[in-house]
DNA sequence: CTATAACCGAGACGGTACGTCAGGTCTTCGC
DNA sequence: GCGAAGACCTGACGTACCGTCTCGGTTATAG
């Protein structure tokens, strides 16, 4: 069905398999020579003849598996993730929010996470590969944090009539502005206000 | 020194006039022509040959005062933008916010506005792009919207203690992000439970 | 080491021969194209464009094979050539000559044999062509006419202390001068008229 | 009826003086400039903007009056080779026609020689300049030259029956196809050689 | 242990667009 | 109204990658 099987070869039931199986010799030394290239170059600089080159690897065998470069980064990403989030429990929900806002601002901004934006860019012109970046991506990641929120609710330290995505947006929305746009500073600091002023509102106090 | 002057050309003094000038005629086909393409393609798919022929120009011509098409759809769309941002004024802050962020919802999901979020999506692999597009774009509207905020402290229905930033990023920073990356809807209604969540906060009511 | 090894690429030895092979149709498509517009047009009005575009073909395969359109050219040509020189044989060297001259001189004014003066020219500004030219094209059609001028010293016809070059230039010089000058007119009788006066000198009989 | 006057703008009558007149530092500036450039790069390498922009002019100006860089340098040319040939007068034909073969050959391998090789290149690809080179450039030092023939003749050191073109032709064509094409040497030794076996003929002495 | 199948590397292929260069034309100004 | 300056359109350049397509060869299961 599709042409680009990608991970979810995973099921291809039980027989079919006959020939010579999928080299991970190969499949490693790809994603691993990407992962080398999005530390020097932008995602748009990498061209898939870099990455076989790199890899040692036949381009035929990047276009087998993968339809295109970001895929293949969207995957060799995804390894690099594997380490789970941090969700940080610290009895308040304002105090989780903010040091999850930290670390992933960090990240974000690191030589490794700034892939991240890029996947959001690459996300502008290419509808399958968005769709493939929220599946695997984004959605785990929000259901990582989501635990935050939900403690935050039962604790009632947290809105129960605000629907989740409007709070992980607030949260989350105003870093993602300023990673792409640069328009204003992006720090710890930043974090805490930013967290702060979600929680209390812009309503002075009474 | 910049190779690309651009618009900023303006105030080349009295001098320095010798030579046939630029042709006005060009200059506004071309950005007529980028603006046309943009209305059916994406940014990514319209290369400089695309416009050259269909603004009946060389492709020197463009080259000379552009570096490459981002630039071009910038000042293009700049053209397009010049008519000003409705800024409403209710009477109430959060009232305002809302309408506005309706309005520019609809108008970054439209087919023209669409090419808003290509923009950001360009910053992320060329910062030069990414400078002129804060100066030229981001920083304007922001300071349009900003005399919300403004009005919104004076009548004190926003806390004068939150700077500035932060309570844009956190009125936009959603709509952008979910414009980015399609996690969640983006409508009339979902703006107005974003404001409405900004001004109040998370805490639930005591 | 050259870069372009054009046809010489013959004793690659027994291995390296990984990868898709070259693609024999291509290479006949190109000269193919190339005979078929040098018939139409000057070698300077050719562009690897247009050859690329008759034979159905992509410039780079061109370019990976021939430095410039020079060389496609001469290669192009020398299978049009590869039909032997007609070397007369009459029992008498300066009648022998006087056909040969003949012969050559239809060619070289006929619409496929006027590509002989036009590489000539392109020798002027380019050395490594004028190389190729003389050892691919040049040198083999000397060799040629040698045996006349051999026959004629056996049988005593020819002085043979005069060395073969300047024999083969008298004969074949002025044809040539008047080919690329056009300040004299060349046909039959004029080549006799040549050779006549190469043979009994211009010294007036006693 | 002429779109390129070139020289023959000499005659413009009397009158015809309205506007600018042509400025005479202009041209000297443009023909100097070429000369320059001439003697470092070969007249394919050189452009019209190369020699506007040396010559402190623009390309307008040069468009004016020559129709392209091969006249401009026919004319430059020209202005370099007002000396008048040497014409020696030794009392043998034989004698004068080799002393001027060998001053020649040394001209034309000269740095400022070597051009007459690129204006026969120039030649087959423009059939209006040949007419030009011939007329300005090789009939003149044809006729230069013809003055051995003459007295060649008349002190019966030549064979009157034999037309001139041909022997000139014979003399000098050897050395133009040597010039050309590079495949046997060209020197002061071969001139004579040349020049002997052209009087002598091939014939054998009886 | 042989046949069949799928994989793999290398690299040539037809293309598209790139950004540059020069050609020849035009438009403005200063002299 | 000439001539410089230089912007303009045109068209070809040679290059970089694209994604596809052979090749020769390898590595597994199935019979």
């Amino acid at each position: 069905m599709r042409k680009h099987p990608g991970k979810s070869r995973v099921l291809t039931s039980v027989a079919e398999k006959r020939g010579r199986p999928r080299s991970s010799e190969s499949t490693s030394a790809i994603l691993e020579a990407t992962l080398r290239l999005l530390k020097e170059h932008a995602l748009r600089d990498i061209t898939i003849e870099m990455i076989a080159k790199s890899a040692g690897v036949g381009k035929t065998t990047i276009y087998k598996w993968w339809p295109n470069k970001a895929f293949v980064a969207l995957e060799a990403f995804g390894l690099e993730m594997r380490r789970d989030v941090l969700i940080p429990d610290t009895g308040s929900a304002e105090r989780d929010f903010c040091e999850q806002l930290q670390s992933v601002i960090k990240f974000y901004t690191s030589k490794t996470g700034r892939i991240f934006s890029q996947f959001l860019a690459e996300c502008q012109s290419d509808a399958e590969f968005a769709s493939q970046f929220r599946e695997r991506f984004l959605l785990p990641r929000r259901a990582a944090v989501q635990v935050i929120w939900q403690r935050g609710v039962a604790r009632k330290q947290i809105d129960r009539t605000i629907d989740m995505d409007t709070v992980l947006d607030l949260i989350y929305g105003p870093m993602i502005f300023r990673l792409l746009a640069g328009h204003a500073p992006l720090n710890a600091k930043e974090a805490s206000g930013i967290v702060a002023a979600a929680f209390r509102g812009f309503s002075p106090r009474s």
